[in-house]
DNA sequence: GAATAATACGCCATTTTATGTCATGTTTCT
DNA sequence: AGAAACATGACATAAAATGGCGTATTATTC
């Protein structure tokens, strides 16, 4: 004779979503709502310990379940875009050194790369380090600044995380029209416009790419392996210095 | 007979990791790797899959289970700190004009303040508008700088959430001792230094204050409500002019 | 087109787990 | 002291999970 019909672990997450709403809740209440003995409701809850929610309960008249204030930031469930959009964000204000509100983030940072397949999981742990933030862009960039294509877009990002070379299709400063392959290892942002530094394959030299002079950019198999960070020291200087 | 001796869940879970790590992968595999029998094996995937795990099954020689590419990427349970501190990073990432690759960020701040307890959650949605990253701090701010401790911490960061007065013991720059009771209203952040606006409710006007010169934080029990942006560009504009 | 390797699913006996009931203990408030 | 709450043990029973078997279906390989 049940309120309604679940199985054990639905009945869990019940539970355990009631115990969120921090209203006053005894055991006797949970047994009623959920239309399962007492006792039942007992060896759930010991279930739920032992899964790691902190239930906490008061014996004792007017005592009942609660869980510790704040603890009710349950999961949190992302696309992979916002996933990454999240990395970067995380990349982003890693860089900035604050003791304070934002000292922790590498436990979420973890956690989130945690999710994602294995095979990307040591890739994607040291993308902070290559990912570069920079002040905001001149007025004359500002200026010239157009919008990436959502094609260029995926694939500019899938080259980045998952270290495969591209095929860009590129115009440079002069307006001269280039086809160049490039292991896309780092990223730098003068706001609004993202930089790719890439190792241009061809002419075996760092190179760096403004995004949103990119014509067309496709994904190749080839994988590449992350070059030393100094190498790139000179190409960063190179982008900076474009603002006075 | 079996390798590890697991409740069903847990088996659930290992089966959707072993899913995630996309390499080929059949029931039969599954089977012996989890001692259970095939069949079991099968009426797992279809809990799963009623659960809402979209497994893909290949049927045929050759065939074998598997996770839509990048499926699952982004699931992760944030403790309460946690989560505040991501929702600041948000804050900052959202200052920042950049039309790709955290130009989406919203969604994920929408999905992370859901996730809090109901009676937090329009406090928290405006959080985002009420923190101001600065530039860094000038050398000689950064020299006095000195970290916080837990206690002062917790109760800023607990007022400046829930809209709560705090009582502040604070030195001000001429060394001066005093006792303030304020509405923690604004944050800003010069790196690595925060400053807090408030209301200042003795002196009925705006005051700041630099976290670090706080000497006691003691929570009260009085709400208060948000003031209009625009009683605070005084204050920011002279927080800002300490550096040159 | 036949053999093979894979998933899918129904049925049923058996094993394991979950549940209810009863009993007892403990803590806390009135 | 008594009532209201959680905690936990024991045991019979109800429910669910499991294994084994058979069959169907799909895709590949030879």
């Amino acid at each position: 004779m049940r309120a309604t019909d679940r199985s054990r672990f639905e009945r869990l997450d019940a539970i355990a979503a009631r115990l969120k709403d921090d209203a006053a809740l005894t055991a006797k209440d949970l047994a009623e709502q959920l239309g399962v003995s007492l006792r039942t409701i007992s060896r759930d809850l010991a279930l739920l310990r032992d899964r790691g929610v902190p239930v906490e309960a008061d014996r004792g008249r007017g005592g009942g379940l609660r869980l510790p204030r704040h603890w009710g930031v349950g999961r949190l469930s992302l696309t992979y875009r916002e996933a990454v959009e999240l990395l970067v964000c995380l990349a982003i204000a890693e860089q900035l050194p604050s003791p304070w509100l934002i000292a922790n983030l590498a436990a979420v940072r973890r956690k989130l790369v945690a999710s994602f397949a294995p095979a990307l999981k040591d890739k994607i742990a040291s993308l902070r380090s290559r990912i570069l933030i920079g002040g905001s862009a001149s007025a004359a960039v500002i200026e010239s600044f157009s919008p990436l294509g959502a094609e260029i877009s995926e694939a500019l990002l899938a080259g980045f995380l998952e270290h495969r070379r591209l095929r860009l299709c590129y115009r440079d400063v002069a307006g001269k029209l280039t086809e160049r392959e490039i292991e896309p290892q780092w990223l730098l942002l003068n706001a609004p416009v993202w930089y790719v530094m890439g190792w241009d394959h061809k002419r075996q030299a760092v190179r760096s790419f403004r995004c949103d002079r990119i014509l067309e950019a496709h994904l190749t198999e080839s994988p590449f392996t992350l070059r030393p960070a100094r190498e790139f020291d000179a190409a960063i200087a190179d982008i900076r210095a474009i603002r006075p």
